[in-house]
DNA sequence: TGCAAAATAGCACGATCGTTCGTTTTATTT
DNA sequence: AAATAAAACGAACGATCGTGCTATTTTGCA
């Protein structure tokens, strides 16, 4: 059902993003509003993180009654679940899936880097999920935090794939290890995501860019620099 | 005062960091005590973050009342800042001060990113309170976050001053960008607290030295190598 | 058009939050 | 030991939180 295939159950609600209440007909108007309430729950979480999202506050935007939104959830938890689910499918849509057109090795992994840090660059201003959840949920268990790292395990698992392809295809050093090269990418973006929008440093993008070509430059095969 | 000069007005309340309610002699009770809760605090802040945080679950660690405790502050907003202070004067102490006995240079620089290392391999437990920090306050401007951002900016200066004399010292190369290096190492440092502590990556540790190392060999100079 | 079902609203609950205020206990000084 | 100041307490406040419960409205289908 997805391409990246995520190890926990799928039941999507809204088999596509939904965004400004223009919606596709067919369905009933129950799972309509519940796409149009994910949707602006996640433009809340993304900004305020997944602890802040409140019922209240969500109902305000979407001029419902709290108990209103929350009967299509029946629970917070499930709320923020589906949020995950939400950015999760809108990740993969604009992220790796447009890299799938580029060709398996080298070409697909700088494909990977360069949408990933063309929405970094956007969540500069509205802030990463991924992110804010890491730190919210890092030492509290349960089916938020599984459904947060299993999201993020499933991507980095597809750039550490890509990586090894790319080895496979003679693009890197025979030598070259992909785990090493994904945890040095991954801190690029981490780096990039706080010192832009926490620390509101000049020029970040650009040391990430440079950052990206220097681990290529030595990990790459010469014959393919 | 401090050593690395935070541009914040500094009004340690501790000038020395109390750990177990052993505290010295000379000041009155309530310093002591304030100490006592911002230690506390502390613990508390590191684990659920400065969000969580609240005066109520802090009464109940130091078994006191909660207006007892929230006499000593005034505001929990500026509980919040103690801590934070707290905080960057622990971080200072461990970290920045005994790299202050290596050379100028190269042997100062490892020596720096090493007691970082340290510091975070404990925090993969603990939590650390600029990353959580940054999170939190990315959005939200006020003394909190002024206070959070001014003290990560103090350290993220002091390791690009070391990166300055190394390269001076010509143990790095000429044409070395030292803002540059110190984003990269940067990344490393963020990408070891999300993989070790969010996700329990394996091996995270290592790979972060390993990138250390990889970022040394490519700008480090030919005689220093 | 009528009727069952689904969707939404309204209201109240217990809990927790930061904060205020008046009182009481504890420390320090005279 | 008495007088004074500092510190801690206890109760209450308004607000907000997630969540039930019951009505009311809206929707989709026969």
């Amino acid at each position: 059902m997805t391409v990246l295939d995520l190890s926990t159950k799928i039941d999507r609600s809204s088999p596509q993003p939904v965004r400004d209440a223009v919606v596709q007909k067919l369905q009933h108007k129950g799972q309509q509003t519940k796409a149009a309430i994910v949707d602006a729950a996640l433009g809340l979480a993304t900004q305020i993180g997944l602890e802040g999202l409140s019922i209240g506050a969500l109902a305000e935007v979407m001029r419902m009654s709290k108990s209103g939104v929350f009967a299509h959830f029946g629970s917070r938890e499930e709320l923020q679940i589906s949020v995950i689910r939400e950015y999760f499918a809108r990740f993969e849509e604009e992220v790796f899936i447009p890299a799938l057109s580029e060709a398996r090795g080298l070409p697909r992994v700088e494909q990977l880097f360069q949408n990933w840090m063309r929405r970094t660059s956007v969540e500069i201003d509205s802030g990463c999920l991924f992110i804010s959840g890491a730190v919210e949920f890092d030492d509290r268990p349960g089916p938020v935090r599984d459904a947060l790292a299993g999201s993020v395990k499933t991507w980095l698992a597809a750039i550490f794939k890509a990586l090894v392809q790319a080895q496979d295809a003679g693009h890197l050093q025979r030598d070259a290890d992909p785990h090493q090269m994904a945890f040095e990418i991954h801190g690029l973006i981490l780096a990039l995501h706080y010192e832009a929008r926490f620390l509101k440093t000049p020029g970040s993008i650009a040391r990430a860019n440079t950052g990206f070509a220097n681990i290529l430059a030595r990990y790459g095969s010469a014959s393919a620099a």
